[in-house]
DNA sequence: TATTGACCTGGAGTCGGCTCCAGATGATAT
DNA sequence: ATATCATCTGGAGCCGACTCCAGGTCAATA
């Protein structure tokens, strides 16, 4: 598979994914005889979780790490268990803001909706 | 209010509440005589909103516009309304995609939780 | 086989969100 | 009065995560 399609099919442009291998979030690409990536679908795996934990905004540096954990073997299991809790309890604490965020968006919300009626802004 | 005392209060640096303030973030604070920033409750109040915000990862410059409208007065009642509305879809969207990556987390960690009873790990 | 388009690398540039610094001024304690 | 500490401004620097570019190679087509 071609980085166009990678690209096309994780919604990850080009220059992103050469990054991502570059720093080590995704382990190296399978190469054609002459050099050109061409990603076996292990790879892809790779790239689709590389591009799941990015959506969460997992920092890059700890999904390298990982990666270079699980390309150094069985041993490091604990060590890549206990990376991806931490990362698990980062998530947990960031949707408690938001959700805390998201309340104070509504409840403003309200106010500009009484304050449509009314004309006059109530506690903002 | 010093500085100082705003900056422990909400646990955001001095140079950050400065910075804030700068880029519109929140509104020109009460000054000394001197021209030293003494912020009033209300001040305080727009640092604390700031605080939540910016925690919940919504873009700055998005609060400096929420700002910029409140200062113009009534007439942007409507736009603050849409504008609020926006970043709290944001935001759903936002958590959507975190509680996808923590189920993802959960169900690898699972495997490494049986990986370290047996020594070999399934479904990495 | 000549051209055109995809892909390569290494490095530089960008952007958001701070953070640090120098040099000046204000406030406080002895 | 003086030393020390807090605060000020404007600007530079930094970090993470891309994004873009130049100059070169590879591959498919006419």
């Amino acid at each position: 598979m071609t980085i166009s399609e990678v690209s096309k099919r994780y919604g990850i442009s080009q220059d992103t994914l050469r990054y991502y291998e570059r720093i080590g979030v995704i382990p190296p690409v399978h190469r054609t005889e002459s050099g050109l990536r061409d990603y076996t679908e292990e790879d892809c795996g790779w790239v689709e979780l590389a591009g799941c934990m990015r959506g969460a905004g997992l920092p890059l540096p700890a999904l390298a790490e990982y990666v270079r954990l699980s390309q150094e073997g069985d041993g490091t299991i604990p060590d890549r268990r206990e990376l991806l809790m931490k990362q698990k309890e980062r998530l947990a604490l960031q949707i408690e803001a938001i959700q805390k965020t998201m309340e104070r968006l509504e409840y403003k919300i309200s106010c500009y909706d009484k304050a449509m009626g009314t004309g006059r802004l109530v506690w903002d």
